[in-house]
DNA sequence: GACACTAAGACAGAAACTGTCTCAATGTCA
DNA sequence: TGACATTGAGACAGTTTCTGTCTTAGTGTC
């Protein structure tokens, strides 16, 4: 790094998320060490330490932070504005199962309780990102339908987005758009009371 | 484990064997431990250190063994009847192809040195490939033609199953029989003496 | 019932990892 | 130029993990 200009913090901390991505990606979560990653983002131990005080628990957090961070603003910016419940819920499908299958760590990230260690995507955390998502999408059904009917169908949606990623069918890609919108219109609209379905 | 009857020490070995090579596809050699085979092969710690006295070193150097062993009573096997030069060759190419794409880990093994801590494939390892292929399939060629020729024309095939092994092309699969006998045709055979090119 | 074999796990010593620290090198800014 | 900030390199102790050996109990075979 001799011919290097002074890297900024941010590239910095950007280079190490990026190191932290692509170690787990080799290794998983447990083999990674932290000079694994020192080594792949190409800096030193101390500045690792120095930016994320704390070490190993305190960088992973801050990445799992920062990829829902990322889910869940990509989410806001693609379901703002939806003039239907239909349309929400498409959107939502998408964007979720879109960025799932996109970032193969995010499912897990999803599913851990912060400051639990990081390993393989449980069972029991299905339950948690179920929540977290359905708390986040419900709120956003209320100009549609009533709120204690909204809870119910999100939390179908969600469980459906989860299996069909976890497991995908050949038949269905819940990235797909069109076919999202027809599966939505079969099995989650007929369910709610104020929306009339039009073929 | 209860309702198993007594398993054949064969099997046990065959168990082990193929839990290192998960494990090691899985998180590769370096991050690979004795308890990480012990359980992906469902077997106890002494158990393995009873079938391999010596620990780690003994089992990943059998491994090596069986798969080197392996791979060269393939290459025997397909290549023994051969008619011609150009026959031999052909076969060569493509045995050593094929055997190469379908097991990710032989080429390493092919290029470790005995003792050696099993890493990534190094250049350096490159050399010895060629060295050990070589001085396997030189003596083959006796029938057809001087041994000072075939040391030169062995070592260029086998630098280049390598080279096209570690970086494929997409123009040419040396495990396709036909593809390779147009190539052996047209690079290797017209810079021996003793054979005609028929076209 | 003697025998062979294995799973489970305790154990000490070796090795690896973590987190903190210091120091020199480098780049920035006034 | 000199004060300041930031980084790389690596030493360091404490902890954790891994290794290889060993003992014990359980199971199936002859």
């Amino acid at each position: 790094m001799t011919s290097d200009t002074a890297a900024q913090p941010r590239d910095i901390e950007a280079a190490i998320f990026s190191a932290v991505d692509s170690c787990v990606t080799q290794w998983g979560w447990d083999k990674v060490t932290m000079d694994d990653i020192c080594v792949t983002a190409g800096v030193s131990r101390a500045t690792v330490y120095r930016l994320f005080p704390g070490g190993r628990d305190v960088l992973f957090e801050a990445v799992r932070l920062g990829k829902l961070e990322d889910f869940f603003t990509a989410m806001r910016a693609n379901v703002e504005g939806s003039e239907s419940l239909e349309d929400l819920l498409v959107r939502c499908i998408v964007v979720a199962s879109s960025e799932l299958q996109h970032d193969e760590h995010l499912a897990m990230m999803l599913a851990t309780v912060p400051g639990e260690t990081l390993g393989d995507l449980t069972v029991s955390g299905l339950g948690r990102i179920v929540r977290v998502a359905t708390a986040f999408i419900t709120p956003l059904t209320d100009e549609f339908i009533p709120a204690d009917e909204a809870a119910h169908i999100v939390e179908v949606m969600c469980r459906l987005v989860i299996s069909y990623y976890l497991s995908p069918s050949p038949t269905l890609d819940f990235a797909n758009e069109d076919a999202t919108r027809t599966f939505v219109r079969t099995f989650l609209l007929p369910n709610t009371s104020s929306v009339v379905v039009t073929q």
